[in-house]
DNA sequence: CGGTGACCGTTCGGATTTCGTTAGGACGAG
DNA sequence: CTCGTCCTAACGAAATCCGAACGGTCACCG
């Protein structure tokens, strides 16, 4: 069972993660909102302790910004104990709702009935990286929660990459999977939907960070 | 949305049924933890709001008797703020415990967050969007309120893309859904249910809202 | 150091496929 | 016969595919 802490007291994260870690949890930390983002992201935790007065992004923010993708139960942990502060964090889309002071047990029970909630997903049939979410057994492309959408080729291809990820897949083996055994040489097409893909996909089209061209031999895809 | 409240304190039963039935939540009482227990088997409610100190039967007893055959959303409300009761409640199968005196606001938010978590019924019977109504079962399209009519081809199509719903459904799967196994092109009918589909449900039938199509891949029915 | 060629990314535009819609005929039930 | 449903045919519109060409980078070599 993994836990993401966010907050941007040191000593609050270093208390959380003894306290946390001695049942048995792993703990993974953050301590602003665009490093909560990026752990939400890297990490896939199975709980996430957010504090609301952190640096940079707010909290609700990132509440809304982890809602995009991802079902993962949030505690929102926060200083405010105004009603209409705890209002605006639920209905972003938080779980639950702690003032500070709290008692370390409290969190804990509350943590338990978080994910005793939250039957572990089956399996994963989406594949997460950036702020992108490929969700292959119902063809949706999601990116900062907006639909992206994908031709037939540009799927197929996609396809083929990610369920060799982090493999490396040859110009051959891509061409035969998406157009047929007959086709073996490539004649330029595949860099078209290859470009096409890293401008509907990456955050820079011009410097691929999740689909890697390896010279000589074909294309990558990693999520590293 | 069906609500079971639970209290012994006549004055906190009458105010949250009037908040609660402002809201348009459908509210139901018990004065006390066997009416609770009675009313929760009876009408089935979709979140219960259940007080602690309630005479006869202790709240915890009824959360265990509850879990023991129900997966409804329990919200503790108590005066006691301890964390050791919040545990136990916790422990015992609530999902959230607020304290005395609360909000009326807070209260609706964690509802709100509750009734979020609870997973659709396996079998959902009806479906609603836009204006539009559809009831499974019942095999019944209304349309502000108006019935709908379908030919038999029509249901069929619908029923198939309403069952996987926000997935896409390749033009083969709809065709051997609806016309058997060994229909597998398409030779042009299904371009035409589909417009006769959105004809009578979409709002605006040129630019589908619900009933999608994905070119070179099939339909996707999508209420977002 | 400049030239050269292989390789890759990207843009453009026309060919091709796919989609939406209308019109009308085939077929069976009442 | 009449009505409702299913299906074929056809065509404009839209989306997609893909060939061709241009520019950039990099390794290699004279």
């Amino acid at each position: 069972m993994k836990i993401l802490i966010a907050d941007d007291d040191p000593q609050m994260l270093r208390a959380l993660r003894i306290t946390l870690g001695a049942r048995g949890y792993d703990v993974v930390t953050a301590a602003d909102g665009r490093a909560a983002l990026d752990a939400a992201i890297e990490s896939h935790p199975d709980v996430v302790v957010l504090d609301l007065g952190m640096p940079g992004l707010t909290g609700i923010e990132v509440i809304e910004a982890i809602r995009g993708w991802s079902q993962v139960p949030v505690l929102v942990v926060s200083g405010r104990s105004e009603s209409w502060d705890k209002v605006e964090a639920l209905d972003a889309g938080a779980d639950d709702y702690v003032t500070k002071p709290f008692s370390a047990d409290e969190l804990l029970a509350r943590i338990r009935a978080l994910s005793r909630r939250t039957p572990a997903p089956a399996d994963e049939p989406t594949v997460s990286f950036g702020d992108v979410t490929v969700d292959l057994s119902s063809h949706v492309v999601t990116r900062d929660g907006a639909s992206v959408r994908l031709t037939p080729t540009e799927w197929r291809i996609l396809e083929v990459l990610l369920r060799h990820r982090d493999k490396l897949v040859t110009r051959e083996t891509l061409l035969t999977e998406v157009w047929g055994p007959q086709y073996t040489t490539d004649t330029g097409y595949l860099r078209l939907y290859l470009s096409q893909l890293r401008k509907k996909l990456e955050p820079e089209p011009s410097a691929p960070r999740y689909l890697l061209t390896e010279a000589g031999m074909g294309y990558r895809f990693t999520t590293a």
